[in-house]
DNA sequence: AATATACCCAACCGCAGATCC
DNA sequence: TGGATCTGCGGTTGGGTATAT
């Protein structure tokens, strides 16, 4: 049916951004705000278009932009976040406070990318200079939830053969609790609390376990947990809450401009569970429903996709 | 000092989902 | 309901800078 152009090309300045320009769409911006951002160069007088303003305002001059190096902590993060996630960097960013997509794709283009690759492909006792990092990868070697050759293996991901590039919606996912976690998953209070959105801190070991149900129930040696599915809405019941309701900081990583130790410290409680999840799929190596596994790898994508609620606050 | 090469990163591009009308 | 538009995303490009020759 074809499109029409993001905006005339014609008039319009291109290349760098001068100060005059970042000037004009800062003040313009703090008076309306963001959004509508087609009309915003008109309406604020700048000759760019709305995808350049737009752009130039998430990546530089949002306020909350962190600059400067990114941090060893920072850089095992991404790592670890983009073997789960693979080219997905508006996920990654939106756990890395003050980091933007455009940035952390950067980074890894020119630094991570290459440096993951090379531990990859050399001898398996060669180390990248964090330990941890080094567990990950060795974690995510050994899984394999394909038992044939249609589904998909997780050891491939340690290939970096990433499935998914492109973020899709999902509006629902499955989950089903663990057997031995049934009687902490009350639907009904799940709901109850998914309805007045709020998820009571006391049980997380609950929410998790309901994830961890979600990862890896296509491994349970019973086939009962697929009758114990439980449908949840996305929207309200969603991957981050259990993830933020698991260490809660973390979920709300703040940047403070004068220092980096209270993120620092939610990266390193992101790490772990990172960690924890790998850790889990692996110990559930054995999954005899390997279609299974693979749509719960989607339904993680899925839910790892509701990006608003990733986001910082 | 001049040139070539490598690297970094801001900006651009096109696609596709979400939303509007 | 379906087309038009908005918005966000990931991939790519190109200019500036650093380093090597």
């Amino acid at each position: 049916m074809g499109r029409s152009p993001c905006c005339s090309k014609e008039g319009l300045n291109r290349g760098a951004w001068t100060a005059q320009e970042d000037r004009i769409l800062r003040e313009y911006i703090r008076i309306h705000g963001e959004g509508k951002w087609r009309n915003m160069p008109k309406r604020a007088g700048l000759k760019r278009c709305g995808k350049s303003c737009r752009l130039r305002w998430l990546n530089y001059l949002r306020p909350d932009i962190k600059r400067g190096n990114i941090s060893p902590d920072e850089e095992e993060l991404i790592i670890r976040l983009h073997k789960l996630l693979g080219n997905r960097w508006s996920l990654i960013a939106g756990r890395l406070p003050g980091r933007t997509d455009n940035e952390i794709k950067n980074y890894w283009n020119t630094n991570l990318g290459r440096k993951v690759q090379g531990h990859q492909n050399t001898a398996p006792h060669l180390k990248l200079s964090s330990s941890s990092v080094e567990k990950t990868l060795k974690n995510t070697n050994i899984i394999n939830l394909s038992h044939n050759t249609n589904s998909l293996s997780l050891s491939k991901m340690n290939n970096f053969q990433v499935i998914r590039t492109k973020a899709t919606k999902c509006s629902k996912v499955i989950l089903a609790p663990q057997p031995g976690n049934i009687e902490h998953f009350d639907t009904e209070k799940a709901g109850a609390s998914v309805e007045s959105e709020q998820y009571p801190t006391s049980n997380k070991a609950v929410e998790f376990d309901a994830f961890k149900g979600s990862s890896s129930f296509a491994s349970t040696e019973n086939n009962q947990t697929s009758e114990l599915q439980t449908d949840f809405n996305i929207g309200e019941l969603c991957f981050s809450d259990l993830l933020n309701s698991y260490f809660p900081d973390s979920g709300d990583l703040k940047y403070s401009n004068d220092s980096n130790k209270e993120s620092s410290t939610s990266l390193k409680e992101s790490m772990m569970f990172l960690d924890e999840m790998l850790q889990d799929w692996t110990n559930n190596n054995n999954c005899a429903q390997s279609n299974v596994a693979s749509d719960e790898l989607h339904s993680l994508a899925s839910m790892l996709d509701s990006k608003g609620e990733w986001q910082v606050e």
